[in-house]
DNA sequence: CGTGACTTTGATCAACTTCAAGCTACGTGG
DNA sequence: CCACGTAGCTTGAAGTTGATCAAAGTCACG
């Protein structure tokens, strides 16, 4: 997942259109490019930073692919969500600019600084970079939304279907192939996200593959059956429950 | 939860350190005052927006008590979170300009509507309004994370006291007292906030009650030991599982 | 005072976790 | 180049938690 070489600037990335930039003109591009400082190569395991730092800038992913998550006081941990290309982190440290979950690197990667009081300074001179804030809020707040409705009422083999087309969803977007991909996280990372153990998503994968829906060997994954994956998805709700009506 | 006579604009309005003119000077505070409109009072049960609609303003609750969820194609909704006066609904509508949930009055409330092509421009004008939309969105996503957290990896029993205590914090902030309340949801809306069903709501609030740590009866919320209840959610994690090392 | 909505309580059941082994891939050193 | 060790993954069997199903209880309001 290495798009790009080390010191592209904006206007030259091929992320431009995924990230930051998206909408603004080549010359608004270019003033934003000069407030991007430190772009920073993190090696496997790294962390970019950590729960409770202070934190007063934003991060692009260049290249590479990335893991939020939340450490509770008993030691358990929450993954949040993984971060791909194209992507911002740490938008959380915006309330209090200090960071209130830990990114570490799945793979070597690279990010973009973005140091929060110069990107403020420059959202009022040029509209469109806030209005791209407030989209990429309101997305990431979206995306947030649907995490809580997964692990709020599915079944294990619905999180695992919706965990796979999420990949499928995103690598396609970044021109990737969104049938075959190989897996950044680890079993264990899988599982944490998805509010299951690794022996559930284990199984559940191997479930998958002996209906043919996908083939799946270590990491890597192969989607046999993309309609399969959506209808498990869009039926097989968790707890029919309350179902038809409203709650009122 | 009547808070505020009301035609208060938000120079007067007793919220106006809680809500969205936070931090702001007094004049400042007119200038945004100027551009909210629309006043709108709610009877118990009426919808605010639905899901899907066009939304081009934000709403701050001026009085009662809301309910954002979602509903899925089965049918099924996942409650997101309620909304308690001085909040600001409707921030996922940032992303493409149409809601991605429904949100519905529990009681009856009033809302001051914020049209987002005007907010913007002053955001452009006021920096501290800039900072401010910023702050409010990254508590909203630190909020959000919290819930993933709480789905995630949590008993039904840390779940029922998580909630408690979290109604405890927003209506001592808000100046009432933090141990005796009225719930303005009913078990269901809880239940399914939750990711559990009446029943198991029913029956943690009943366990509670024996052991002496809450008093319930109805809707009338009275808590006799916070510490206890902090213990709760604090000590007995779901799942002991991964302690003590990260996941690496 | 009766009706219906909401809640509580009890008994059974299923899904996922837990515990326990065994397997596979990969890297290291002999 | 192969034996060995380890981390990560898979598979099996048993145990728990909370869901489901069913029924009874409570409250508000006409």
């Amino acid at each position: 997942m290495k798009l790009a070489p080390a010191r592209t600037l904006c206007p030259d990335c091929r992320l431009v259109d995924l990230c930051l930039p998206y909408g603004l003109h080549i010359d608004e591009v270019k003033q934003l490019a000069r407030i991007v400082k430190n772009k920073r190569l993190l090696p496997p395991e790294e962390y970019l930073y950590l729960q409770g730092d202070e934190c007063r800038s934003l991060y692009a992913v260049k290249s590479g692919s990335f893991r939020c998550f939340i450490s509770n006081a008993d030691g358990t941990e929450q993954t949040l969500g993984f971060y791909f290309p194209g992507e911002l982190m740490g938008l959380d440290s915006l309330q209090h600019g200090r960071s209130t979950c830990s990114t570490v690197a799945l793979e070597t990667g690279m990010v973009c600084e973005v140091p929060l009081s110069r990107l403020n300074e420059l959202c009022t001179e040029i509209p469109g970079l806030q209005i791209q804030m407030m989209r990429i809020l309101g997305k990431e707040i979206a995306s947030d939304h649907d995490q809580i409705v997964l692990l709020g009422h599915s079944t294990a083999k619905k999180r695992m279907a919706t965990f796979l087309l999420m990949l499928s969803r995103r690598y396609g977007a970044l021109g990737f192939s969104n049938t075959a991909f190989n897996l950044s996280m680890r079993r264990v990372h899988i599982a944490n996200f998805l509010g299951l153990t690794i022996e559930t998503v284990s199984r559940q994968l191997a479930e998958l593959g002996k209906q043919g829906i996908i083939t799946i060997k270590q990491r890597d994954v192969q989607i046999n059956d993309l309609d399969l994956l959506k209808a498990i998805v869009e039926h097989c709700s968790a707890q029919q429950l309350y179902a038809g009506q409203p709650l009122s």
